[in-house]
DNA sequence: CGGGCTTTTGAGCCAAATCAAAAATAGTGG
DNA sequence: CCACTATTTTTGATTTGGCTCAAAAGCCCG
């Protein structure tokens, strides 16, 4: 079942029955896969498209000196063709000229998958700010922000509590600091009764407070054209 | 006139003569805009699309407190939705539909504009690398290398010498630095006989070297599928 | 109940920021 | 062509955010 994705897609573009089918159809077996597995290496050929259904997964690059570079997280409900996976995760992939095809013949389906492409490119632009030009603390603050909004659109963040089962290396890799240094910055957004981390589950207790403290503007994310799932 | 995008262009697919002058024929009048002008702030609706024929713009993003994060350059033979100027520049606008419709009836121009939106993402994936894991002076080194490649992909880095009329401030803008820093960076690279830079012109003294500093792999830019210009 | 990750703490250091001012360049109008 | 401005580049001094190294403590899981 690929709803995580129907769902994020549902934002958008209005899909009909049809075209929710039409997607549905493309699924192909479910997959786990455990923590800290490549998926498709850098330089390989891309083949299907994955979706992540469980567990978060990543895009990044390495190098020459060991160092890695995070390049965006795959939360439940999107997909790349490039990643790895950050934990044990459950994947599906979708056959990339079947899904070709249903963009053709479905243009809800087609718009919506492009415009699940400019969300991709603004998050990575918004990244690039984050790491230009915001000091460490808001950086950090400014990822959780926008992990817990992306969780919200596929409906995994009741009460700003989101699974966020990243490791503070992950999130170095991420952030361009060193795992020491996001250790003490998130020590420092406990302290201030902002959120609350452990065993895998991260919870916002003020998300007010955190936006501003992040300089947390959502409006990268596209959401305006919010509507009701229309069942 | 349109030839450095095209010139760009075939690097990404084999144009025909007709797939020139079905781009071609899209041109409106040139423009010349003079330095630091907005073309499309941010949120704007996405009129045409703009190249550059000369000069050079970029694309950025304003934070509250005022800082700037410079997200993309565009040089010569490079086009975009929304951008500012950094320099006076020659620009051209081709009409949205005009462009969509071009394409729709042009399989290799399709591809090439493909080819040329998915160099533009793998640049801004370099980027977040570059900020997130190199340090100051590799990082503005790095720049220097990409800069001079892509120049040389639309032939204006005749003995690895460019026009390169930015600022200071501008580096600093992209590379997430201060201008401070940025000129102390410059001044170390010109001591090390790697570059001379000066009056609006970049001359790579020793690119090998340069590229070596800057731990720069151009595969990135997608320049494999090298051929010589068909005339 | 180990053994391997992950998180935490401490100490010292370095890259890069800030602040402030001077020098050099580039532009502009007379 | 020169004076006058505005912008850009450069220099110096100081502060700081974030890194490195190293070790301890906490967790998770078989």
């Amino acid at each position: 079942m690929l709803s995580p994705l129907i769902r994020k897609l549902e934002h958008g573009a209005a899909l009909t029955a049809a075209d929710r089918a039409a997607l549905d159809a493309l699924a192909g077996g479910e997959e786990v896969v455990g923590p800290h597995q490549d998926l498709v290496r850098e330089g390989e050929a891309p083949g299907d498209v994955r979706v992540v259904l469980e567990g978060f997964a990543y895009r990044y690059k390495m190098l020459p000196d060991g160092g890695r570079q995070i390049l965006a997280w795959l939360a439940p409900g999107e997909m790349d063709h490039s990643v790895g996976t950050a934990t044990r995760s459950l994947l599906n992939h979708l056959p990339r000229n079947g899904l070709e095809a249903a963009a053709a013949s479905h243009p809800a389906l087609r718009r919506a998958l492009w415009w699940a492409d400019l969300v991709d490119a603004a998050i990575l632009r918004e990244w690039l700010v984050n790491l230009g030009r915001r000091q460490g603390d808001r950086r950090i603050a400014h990822l959780f922000c926008e992990v817990l909004a992306r969780l919200r659109l596929v409906g995994l963040a009741p009460r700003d509590v989101i699974q966020f089962p990243l490791t503070q290396v992950d999130l170095a890799d991420t952030a361009g600091l060193s795992p020491v240094h996001v250790n003490r910055i998130v020590q420092q957004l406990r302290d201030a009764r902002l959120i609350a981390w452990r065993g895998g589950t991260l919870r916002v207790l003020d998300r007010a407070s955190l936006e501003t403290f992040a300089g947390f503007n959502p409006s990268y994310l596209h959401l305006r054209r919010r509507r009701g799932p229309q069942e």
